[in-house]
RNA sequence: GCACGCUUAGCUCAGUUGGUUAGAGCAUCUCGUUUACACCGAGAGGGCCGGGAGUUCGAGUCUCUCAGCGUGCACCA
């Protein structure tokens, strides 16, 4: 009994995790390169593991996004397929830069004034000290990717292979310089794009003003200083009388203005009267009104959300505070006809720090985006992606048909920097040179702008894979499938997509599959001040690793959200305690028994239909993982294990385990249970990797390798 | 407004191409320590599968419709 001392006291996973996967990481076949019989392996599986966040630590959606991936990589691994996961780490620009603002400013100091490459080397230290932190999390997870592949997007292989993308899509023309409205954070002075906004939900006053012979309607007051376009739908009979482009005077804020009449069908007739001012520096859609009709742009707000000279008395106020004292002097002035004190609309914010976007003409590096989703919408028609979950193929297809240019420039330092020059800037003979060194001659100074972090993360299976030679490139691109959150469908998927087709000429992978959000036992969403929370690796530390993968594979199907709760994982704690104590048994009953001498041809019919019902089981698993249904598969081994193997096998094999006068058959039951008990472990291994292959190291057969590369 | 999704046991959810008696975890109740396991075992209760209509020999599963909930969107002046 001394051999299986260990399985006397219940399964305790803190005792094994980290040794296991010491020797899984020194076996060296994370790497496909060093995985034993290489030569049998002819196919390969891939997956390119999306980048964390490198200064943070991994939270329930990530529990998602490694332990669905890990599972398909093991399985096909043992499958015999020459197997790559690839890890790396994000810089992840606007957003750590925006915690290492707040730590300056726990110091007492702020970016703004600091010398541009001092903050830069201050940010890429505090980040290199702690990325390993999220490195650890990512092994605690149990995930068997390649570390020697490891990639930092910020890696001097990956910044030079996202400036010549750059230069080649200058000379192609599909970057372009542009003074166009962007979506500027006024507190963190950076614009942001499309999809790094979101809108949320106010309830605010809405205002009616006299302006000349019209009643106009805003939510906006502050911003009408400079209005002197009064727009209107074309189509609207109540306003036949007017005619674009005829003028008049109105008398306004600061004294009385000449107005233009502008006729546009962007106008909502239903909405307020029907008729608006347009402010086209700090509106987009007034900037296409304004550009459609070829308009005067005037400045009201700068770039720290203050009003500028325009506003007169009003002039170095914030917007918030001048908004009341605009209204209060129109009410003076008579011009106010009506106010409707809420009403509901939606405003754009700052989707990581929340703050009210303020549009600003501004200019910036644009992507043309429709020869890009042009490309991809061609991929998806010819079958060389596909949705694992049809539903996101419509959403996709909707995105990609109504593209808009895509504002690459960020006015933050953490990022790659943007290799553009200019001479003279801001002045009528600027000058503008796209390349890597200074140019020749003085007066020249570097776009200060960083790349959007999409730019190059959007790459990502390009430069891990050493695109356009490696080795790696050639051998694993396009890989085998995506796996990621259904809130990357379109800041990350889609230009991964693009990119590889225009770089590449190829997609990156073929199938694309989204899992859902992790959200709480009352299904919300998870947020720090809802203090609703879980942590993967919390959850591992208190349950095992195992139990916390199992929590997060059962019932998570793909494109649904998930509901987790802690019960669920102490589940899958017993469940790892029932396997643990089925190894006792099992191992304690058969260590009189040679497995590799015993002659299967004795058994009888119901033991052999124990074992075609296991093989079963084993081509019905297979199937459920290869058509990524993993929740399946999970559930079913699960179920095997306890209600068949230890419920009914093992309850039957104790009279014949006994009964030493029919050695025969006890011999039959010995073999029966190992035979079963081997094979489970290896179906159960990729979801419960660690106490499979703790477990695994007793199992009574010589020529065995570890429980990771043994064939399915 | 448009699009997509969801509605199955008290709670959170599975149910893969339509096919026996609709399942899991947690919760509830009863009994039980006899070769593993009390982080357990045996068993029980609890479901007009959101409402209605249709297709079919057969519908939780397919179609239409209604209702409620949720998510996304370049509407929101």
């Amino acid at each position: 009994m001394a051999l299986h001392d260990k399985y006397t006291k219940p399964y305790d996973p803190a005792l094994y995790e980290k040794d296991i996967y010491n020797s899984w990481e020194e076996s060296g076949y994370f790497n496909p390169d060093k995985l034993p019989h290489l030569e049998d392996r002819t196919e390969t599986f891939s997956i390119i593991l999306p980048p964390p966040n490198a200064n943070g630590r991994l939270h329930a959606g990530h529990g998602s996004d490694f332990v669905l991936k890990d599972i398909m990589g093991r399985y096909h691994r043992m499958r015999g397929k020459k197997v790559l996961l690839l890890p790396g780490a994000d810089h992840a620009g606007f957003e750590t830069q925006g915690v290492y603002e707040k730590k300056l400013q726990k110091e007492g100091r702020s970016r703004f004034g600091m010398e541009r490459d001092a903050l830069y080397a201050e940010i890429f230290d505090f980040v290199m000290e702690n990325k390993h932190f999220m490195e650890d999390d990512v092994k605690k997870l149990g995930t068997s990717c390649d570390w020697s592949r490891n990639t930092f997007t910020l890696d001097a292989h990956v910044i030079s292979h996202v400036e010549q993308t750059f230069f080649q899509m200058y000379k192609d023309g599909m970057i372009y310089r542009s003074k166009r409205s962007v979506h500027w954070n006024p507190k963190f002075k950076t614009s942001l794009a499309d999809i790094e906004t979101t809108f949320e939900d106010r309830t605010e006053p809405f205002y009616y003003f006299q302006y000349g012979p019209f009643e106009i309607g805003t939510s906006r007051p502050e911003t009408k200083f400079g209005d002197k376009y009064v727009v209107m739908h074309p189509d609207d009979t109540r306003y036949k009388q007017y005619k674009h482009g005829e003028t008049f005077e109105a008398e306004w804020i600061n004294g009385t203005v000449t107005a233009t009449v502008i006729k546009d069908t962007a106008i909502d007739m239903d909405f307020g009267t029907g008729v608006m001012t347009i402010t086209p520096w700090h509106d987009l859609t007034d900037f296409e009104i304004a550009q459609r009709h070829d308009l005067n742009f005037e400045q009201v707000i700068d770039l720290d959300g203050r009003l500028m000279d325009v506003a007169g008395e009003f002039a170095g106020e914030k917007i918030h505070i001048a908004r009341p004292k605009v209204v209060e002097k129109l009410q003076k002035k008579g011009l106010v006809t009506r106010i409707e004190p809420k009403q509901q609309h939606a405003v754009r914010v700052c989707e990581r720090t929340g703050v009210v976007i303020e549009p600003q003409l501004m200019d910036q590096w644009f992507v043309k985006m429709k020869p890009l989703t042009t490309l991809a919408l061609d991929a998806l028609a010819t079958g060389k992606i596909s949705f694992v979950s049809p539903q996101f193929e419509k959403i996709f297809t909707h995105w990609m048909e109504n593209p808009i240019d895509w504002n690459i420039s960020r006015q933050i330092v953490w990022g790659i920097q943007i290799p553009a020059w200019f001479k003279n800037k801001g002045t009528a003979d600027e000058e503008i040179l796209v390349q890597k060194e200074k140019p020749s001659g003085s007066g020249w100074v570097q776009d200060p702008d960083t790349f959007d972090t999409w730019f190059s993360s959007g790459q990502w299976p390009l430069v891990t894979l050493g695109y356009p030679d490696g080795a790696d490139f050639v051998e694993y691109y396009p890989t085998t499938v995506m796996e990621t959150g259904r809130d990357l469908v379109f800041k990350w998927v889609p230009r991964m997509i693009m990119f590889g087709l225009y770089l590449a000429k190829d997609v990156p992978f073929k199938d694309i599959y989204f899992h859902g959000m992790v959200l709480d036992g009352k299904g919300q969403k998870m947020s720090k001040s809802k203090g609703n929370t879980l942590s993967p690796i919390e959850l591992a530390d208190a349950f095992g690793t195992d139990a916390m993968r199992m929590s997060f594979i059962v019932g998570n199907t793909p494109g649904q959200d998930m509901a987790l709760t802690t019960d669920k994982v102490r589940a899958y704690k017993k469940f790892a305690n029932k396997l643990w104590n089925v190894a006792r048994f099992i191992y304690s009953n058969t260590e009189d028994f040679d497995l590799a001498a015993y002659d299967s041809s004795q058994l009888d019919d119901d033991a052999l239909t124990i074992l075609r019902a296991f093989d079963d089981l084993t081509s019905d698993i297979s199937r459920d993982i290869e058509a990524y249904r993993l929740y399946l598969g999970a559930e079913k081994i699960y179920h095997y294990i306890w209600h068949e193997l230890a419920d009914k096998i093992i309850e039957s094999s104790k009279a014949h385990l006994t009964d030493d006068a029919l050695p025969k058959n006890k011999a039959a039951a010995q073999y029966l249970l190992l035979r079963v008990f081997e094979g489970s472990l290896k179906i159960l291994h990729p979801f419960m990797p660690f106490i499979t292959e703790e477990i695994w190291k007793d199992f009574p057969r010589k020529d065995k390798d570890l429980l990771m590369v043994e064939p399915w």
